[in-house]
DNA sequence: ATGATTATAGTCACATATGACTATTTACTC
DNA sequence: GAGTAAATAGTCATATGTGACTATAATCAT
């Protein structure tokens, strides 16, 4: 549904063609949100059935014939539907891919502090491509914005766990219990 | 492979049968991570199938026949490589469930603040929540503390735009663009 | 002329996770 | 004793998103 409002959002301010879409969504999106051409193609074509938009062909002799797609006033009631439900309902983040962190006490702080250090280069890198297009403003500042909070709170966390594994304060109360084989 | 690294973590901890880990699951981590008894199942059997793990059929004279998984040296060292793998490896998260902050000069202040409030009030319910099991300590504590941080940025940003939703200093510059229809 | 690149359109098999459902045995309630 | 709940095991259709691939016409470099 987030993907819909995000297409309906950008055909709104102009309309546009499935690879320009695409374009966009890759150029300035593509730090914050996974979304990708088949994905882009297939929505459009739900959307165009259903009615929200509409189609056009545009023969300009230049390349292959784009399908232009325009919002219709069906579209916009729908737009303006999912987007009072998607403000309203917060869903909560997964934190699966942060599971590892439990189980640090596995492994010598010897070995973890440099897996952590690598894993943090890796939220600078984001962050500083992030905020190098920080200038880009308009619609999509709110969430480059969210997502530069977001990547320092990473950071600085990470930073925290860290110290902690430095400082041995970490893991089940007793010490640390990784194997004796190394 | 989070999700297996998940389910060795705490097989290392103590053999178990499905169930007993769907319950762990459920109980202490169902407010951050999203892990679904069949998911479970699945890879408790692929995993058995690859030889990380070993089940018994338990004949316990109580209830159908418990199946329980341990460990084995193969489990013990594919779970140290999915550990080193998946802390040294930052996955950005997803922010396509944020889409609509980057919309809401299409509504007006009056119908957004209320909506925006809501969702905070979710956030802070899904905190309070986390918090209150805080005390279960173990190897889940630095997920919860996570969790925690990550929930409280959550609030304060969205304190913040609501503020500048209040004071109408959003989105495009040249002002708001809401339709005229309401 | 030819081969590569670009702009445009997709498609399709695959992987992943879940919701809803099915089974089985024992214990507990009325 | 009959019916419901609890403890255990799954399965399976469905939804979703993506990687890798196909296709076509025009332009550009050599």
């Amino acid at each position: 549904m987030e993907r819909k409002l995000l297409l309906l959002g950008l055909l709104q301010m102009q309309e546009m063609h499935g690879y320009q879409l695409n374009e966009m969504i890759d150029a300035h999106l593509s730090t914050s949100i996974d979304f990708k051409k088949p994905t882009i193609y297939k929505l459009l074509g739900q959307m165009r059935d259903v009615g929200w938009l509409e189609q056009r062909e545009e023969e300009a002799g230049n390349r292959p014939p784009r399908r232009v797609y325009s919002i219709t006033p069906a579209g916009r009631d729908a737009f303006k539907a999912l987007l009072r439900e998607s403000l309203a309902a917060y869903k909560p983040t997964d934190f699966i891919d942060h599971i590892s962190l439990a189980f640090l006490d596995h492994l010598s702080p010897a070995e973890t502090v440099p897996l952590l250090e690598n894993r943090k280069a890796q939220i600078q890198a984001l962050l500083h491509r992030v905020q190098s297009y920080d200038p880009h403003q308009g619609s999509m500042q709110l969430m480059v914005e969210h997502q530069i909070r977001h990547l320092e709170m990473e950071i600085t966390w990470l930073e925290e766990v860290i110290e902690r594994v430095v400082t041995k304060g970490i893991g089940m109360p007793g010490g640390t219990h990784h194997d004796r084989n190394e």
